[in-house]
DNA sequence: AGCAGTAGTAAACGTGCATTGACTTGAACC
DNA sequence: GGTTCAAGTCAATGCACGTTTACTACTGCT
């Protein structure tokens, strides 16, 4: 049965390969950094060559940009979401990843990532600042910044110990495992009884 | 006023130039990550020729794990001194660095850096892996590993949005103004009152 | 069917990198 | 003072990477 194994639209779709080319980029960046990843690399994931990196992207820089895009409007989405009151729900889905995303905290790992660029590290600073002033103003108090900031220095610190480092038991963690450690961790810096 | 400026024992020293090398490479490393920092770098920083690098230390591999061993050491020296009461104070300092030892953190950054090499990953693992089991030894609970690690996360976040990212207010607060909302972290993650 | 334009390929180019081997300079020892 | 060995330099090698240029082949149009 070698019936039309993909509804075969069409074989040569220049949106559909720049998605692909950006869905591949977006998982090598995330796992191996700007550096080590090689645009060969990307391309052979792909499937296709080289050359189109540079054509639809302009650079391996480029490419990693637009990456970063769409990472950037994930987690302001996600940041609107939330309240007052359910902040570690949210964090934990985001943090382990839901099974109709199955890469959703790819895009954390991707602001850990950078390429030299300060202009890119600008738009990183931007995001990190906007959803921290997001996170203080969702606690009712106007001057939590400092320690909203630091919930999301422990979010992206634990993506680092569960993707990166690899540290048993976190790296294996359940949503429902990490929910209590941290709702504590955010009561104990952003609730109001201290 | 030419007089000798660094009493001159010797202009010859392999220790010296040896440690120096360790040392400019530990800074760049730290900062910049692996991939990104070249040898011919970090041999100009020591002011010595490029070979003396795979000399001393086979490539660039292996002064890399130099590196990070000499991280490694310090990191569990400061494990060691971690009772119940200290926790947030002990990481306030070693966020910071303190006057006496002006990069400090430095260590921390390099447990975030990775060549690629699979068995340096799972030295960085084994030293988180000790620091956590330290650390949930000291609460008394030895049921606290998880949260003892996710404490570790924030550590390694906090770094990561101070020194790479560099989120205002984060990455310039004082010691003094860490302390507290660290304190509230860490009681509520590993206090006894849930 | 034939044309035109675009999607995709192949191969080459130039550069920057880590590493290596032959070489030079300095210092300790007799 | 001359010899010897280690400390340090220099230049070359080879490789992997990002990018570019010239090319092929597919698709839609008339």
């Amino acid at each position: 049965m070698t019936a039309g194994q993909e509804t075969a639209p069409r074989r040569r779709d220049a949106a559909k390969t720049r998605l692909q080319l950006l869905e591949v980029a977006r998982c090598r960046f995330a796992r191996q950094g700007y550096a080590t990843t090689t645009v060969r690399d990307i391309a052979d994931d792909a499937g296709v060559n080289v050359a189109l990196i540079s054509r639809y992207f302009e650079s391996k820089e480029g490419l990693f940009k637009a990456c970063l895009d769409t990472a950037f409007t994930e987690i302001r989405k996600d940041a609107d979401q939330v309240t007052p009151g359910n902040i570690a729900a949210v964090m934990a889905r985001k943090l382990i990843g839901a099974e109709d995303s199955p890469r959703r905290q790819e895009g954390l790992l991707l602001l850990l990532r950078t390429s030299g660029d300060e202009r890119v590290d600008e738009m990183r600073r931007d995001v990190l600042r906007a959803v921290s002033e997001r996170l203080a103003r969702a606690t009712g108090d106007p001057t939590a910044l400092l320690r909203a900031e630091i919930v999301l220095s422990a979010m992206l610190g634990i993506t680092m110990m569960r993707s990166s480092l690899r540290v048993q038991p976190l790296a294996t963690a359940t949503e429902e495992e990490l929910l209590a450690p941290l709702s504590d961790l955010i009561s104990g810096l952003l609730g109001p009884a201290r």
